[in-house]
DNA sequence: GTCTATAGTAAGATAGAC
DNA sequence: GTCTATCTTACTATAGAC
């Protein structure tokens, strides 16, 4: 056996994800990886041959993953509608740090008709977390159509709450959307 | 008198927001502001003589001027609710080309706690927005209360339908939120 | 697997001619 | 007021020692 890396990768990859979805991707640097994983440039290198773009692309595919474990799994078990409400508001608090840590699928995501990077993984999450969520509103007895709009309504209210929290620098209004998600899904 | 200016700072503003709201602040180079602007790098300097920072602040500023001549100001007239509403509808299909430009208050905005170079103006027009929307709810009857929770909601509600639109590539989000304005604000 | 040192490139910014 | 040319710095990326 070779040398033992001074940070495994569980760590490492959820250094560089706090880095990206705070900065973005332009405005993050090799610099501020360096820092936030402890290894230097050359070791980042020698993980990801392909630099910045790996590591991002690397990020992304683990957000994704997290995403259908977590959030999408719960949203279509077979446990009551309200249950699996009360689990994704869990979920939610723990992945943005109750409002205080950004979407990464805002922050990654290019201009308009742009190609970007990661535009493909953005649209595909998006639209699995409003899918699922409309099949927890459609179990609860809501018509198909009425469960689509309600879903896509919340998933606006909360990338809108994590926009509006960090711009007026405040935690309140995601957490008041986290305890009002029930009655915006279900009333 | 000297010679004249190939751009009006008119138009030349109007470049610059462009691509600060498109890209960010970090992204945004000066090569990205010389091809919008039709001007080189040494003439944008004539300018704006403090660089990228400062043209960033200008296009903050212009907004802000914006958004207080046009939106706040509308909202704060003595028209009925309904009609303030729909002339909210025209500003905002306007400013976002009806779904296909970021909301520059959503791009420009800095990680918590980073004390970033526009957080102020951007809590500031966050709040003058909401607070203005609020009126209009209130004026139509409801209590002081239930018009903020109503107000806040709606601009997550926009903000996070250009997140939506912007993330599957699709102007349908925001498109539909401006045709349920009255409703999500009026009942 | 990690490091120091360095090459190569792009970005922000300035000087001076017209 | 705008330009070309240049300076300086910061960043991405690589080479090679340990």
């Amino acid at each position: 056996m070779g040398r033992q890396a001074t940070i495994d990768s569980e760590k490492l990859i959820q250094a560089l994800i706090n880095v990206f979805r705070n900065a973005g991707y332009e405005a993050t640097s090799l610099g501020m990886l360096e820092k936030a994983t402890g290894l230097k440039k050359a070791s980042l290198y020698h993980r990801f041959p392909r630099g910045k773009e790996q590591m991002a692309q690397e990020v992304i595919t683990a957000v994704d993953t997290w995403m259908k474990d977590n959030i999408i799994a719960t949203l279509r078990s077979d446990a009551p509608p309200a249950e699996r409400i009360e689990s994704l508001k869990h979920s939610l608090k723990k992945l943005y740090s109750n409002g205080k840590q950004a979407c990464i699928l805002n922050t990654l995501s290019s201009p308009w008709g742009s190609n970007g990077l990661f535009s493909k993984e953005i649209k595909s999450m998006l639209l699995a977390f409003t899918d699922s969520l409309a099949g927890v509103v459609s179990d609860a007895g809501y018509d198909k159509k009425e469960s689509c709009i309600r879903a896509e309504r919340v998933i606006m209210l909360l990338q809108g709450s994590l926009v509006v929290s960090r711009g007026i620098g405040s935690q309140r209004p995601f957490r008041d959307l986290l305890n009002r998600l029930d009655v915006e899904l279900l009333n």
